[in-house]
DNA sequence: TGAAAACAGTACCTGAATGGTCCTGATTGC
DNA sequence: GCAATCAGGACCATTCAGGTACTGTTTTCA
């Protein structure tokens, strides 16, 4: 099924809420997660591997709260999963796993995933998050 | 990470070498097994999958056993995880699963990653499995 | 200065899905 | 009639993601 991690669907849903309310301020992880329907240990679970990867800004401290270090429209869905998924790769068999498939002296695409990953990264690549929160209403918008 | 199955992959792999040794004969899950290096349990049931979604033909009796419907090149990729996976979509968040996500009513991407998953399926229909098994040597042969 | 608020990091537990195996039945050829 | 092989389904174990909780650190305010 192809199936992305939760976290990182989790991760849009938060990133967006922190868009809409990005007038300056910034908002706390049970906040975002009253506002998205989350659970707040979830919300906070995604927000730090987002803020580890740049991606959100966190403030300690009693009014202290997470921001966006850029604009959703400058931030690519890669980079969404890659924080929260790793590196996007579709199968184990990628350049730097040598050793884990038992069958590699005798598989014949050791390594040639490598084609379907990059046209994946290229698919997803041209996608922002705010392509995927913006519009709703706007059916075909990534159709080109 | 994106994860496919490995059942796919065994399915590449199982494909590659009824290709190889389609000269008008039929190969035996047995011999599959032997000659991927995989479990004669796990080719089986593969070759059971992919005879199932009609990618592969599958011939009872004594001198029985599996051969391709049509040449690997043109069968895409697509086929194959659609096969194994089911269809391809990224999230649960799809069109025919209302009512699975708790946060429905609040969720500002719900049916926004249908762009997502239509590039990840534009991606990967351009690719078939003559291209992953081809030319293992010719390294640049998806970057156009 | 102390208390409260909020993020930061880590560890742990549970549940589901994948991966793998086995068994039984149906079909075909010798 | 027997052997070989696919067909179908059921079953179990392992792994991993999802979710939770706990503790520490930092900042603000009274």
């Amino acid at each position: 099924m192809l199936r992305l991690s939760k976290l990182t669907d989790y991760a849009v849903v938060v990133l967006t809420r922190l868009e809409e309310a990005e007038e300056g301020g910034v908002l706390t992880a049970p906040g975002l997660a009253a506002a998205t329907g989350l659970g707040e240990p979830t919300v906070s679970k995604v927000l730090k591997i987002l803020s580890h990867a740049g991606l959100v800004e966190g403030r300690r401290g009693a009014l202290g709260g997470y921001r966006l270090t850029r604009p959703l429209a400058a931030m690519p869905l890669t980079d969404v999963i890659a924080a929260i998924d790793g590196p996007i790769a579709l199968t184990a068999c990628v350049d730097n796993s040598i050793g884990v498939c038992d069958a590699e002296a005798t598989c014949p695409v050791r390594g040639r995933w490598d084609p379907v990953n990059d046209a994946i990264r290229r698919a997803l690549s041209g996608i922002s998050i705010a392509d995927l929160a913006g519009a709703p209403q706007r059916a075909a918008l990534a159709a080109e």
